[in-house]
DNA sequence: TCCTATGTTGTCAT
DNA sequence: AATGACAACATAGG
């Protein structure tokens, strides 16, 4: 589920679903997902609340009446699922926050990649994590300042969380698509004026998806979303999309458009 | 059996 | 100290 638009949605459905509500216990139904001692979990959640939540890239921070803030990571196939009954007790639930209106909120994932974390506050876990700024609330000038001094290909730049806080596999192609980028092309090679092109499609897939609240059958046809397959048609040339491997992640773009 | 999937992190080398 | 490359983590489906 992850990129920034995905937990943006994340993020809607919790504040609508599960702020201000007392609770009463969290159950850990698989403590892999746990990067802190369940007892620490469960001692802040016990008779609290969730106050507020924010989100910074892939990362959903839940804060307590307590100063104490919990961080939800979604790895690659988490979710949440609110409900009551305890027949719709979701697959793959590895925790349940527990409220006195009977509902449950299910920390939902597959695989194990998720994790779920206690901070002090959410600027220590910003800085712990070397995490940047959100990629979407970031300026031109953060976004050059973070990629200063660095030097490997662009498309593994874009994904780290430390340069642009929220991009993932899929958005860094369709960013370097959009720009007609070959997603190996060192830093280096390019201009002041391909980075502000590449900041500003970042910027407008972003606003997409976010705006269509992360609901993919509705991004554009002509994205290059729609053709993440080898041998696909290029929707900008017609020519066939290629797949590679950069940084050991499975990397589309068409060489006709995107030329090293 | 082997490979893939919208991710992060520890380890090792430079 | 920083940076980059890679394996590992875990599960289901083709």
């Amino acid at each position: 589920m992850p990129e920034l638009p995905e937990v943006e949605r994340l993020k809607r459905y919790f504040d609508a679903t599960s702020l201000h509500q007392k609770m009463s216990d969290v159950i850990i139904n698989d403590s892999r997902i746990l990067q802190c001692a369940a007892g620490t979990l469960k001692k802040v959640i016990g008779q609290q609340k969730f106050t507020s939540s924010h989100r910074i890239g892939k990362y959903l921070f839940a804060e307590t009446g307590s100063n104490t803030v919990i961080v939800f990571h979604f790895g690659m196939t988490g979710h949440l699922k609110y409900f009551k009954a305890e027949e719709d007790t979701p697959k793959y639930s590895r925790a349940l926050f527990k409220f006195n209106n009977g509902f449950y909120l299910a920390f939902v994932c597959r695989r194990m990649l998720g994790k779920i974390d206690v901070a002090e506050n959410i600027a220590t876990y910003k800085k712990k994590k070397k995490l940047s700024e959100d990629a979407f609330a970031m300026s031109f000038q953060t976004f050059r300042n973070n990629l200063k001094g660095r030097k490997s290909a662009i498309k593994p730049l874009l994904q780290d969380q430390s340069i642009a806080a929220g991009i993932g596999n899929w958005i860094a192609d369709e960013i370097l698509f959009k720009e007609k980028i070959h997603p190996a092309t060192p830093l280096s090679q390019l201009d002041e004026k391909s980075l502000e092109g590449i900041y500003h499609s970042m910027r407008k897939i972003l606003k997409m998806a976010v705006n269509k609240n992360a609901e993919a059958s509705e991004y554009p046809s002509d994205y290059l979303f729609h053709h993440r397959k080898a041998g696909s048609k290029c929707p900008q040339c017609g020519g066939k999309v290629e797949r590679t491997k950069i940084r050991g992640r499975s990397t589309y773009y068409c060489p006709d458009c995107q030329k090293l």
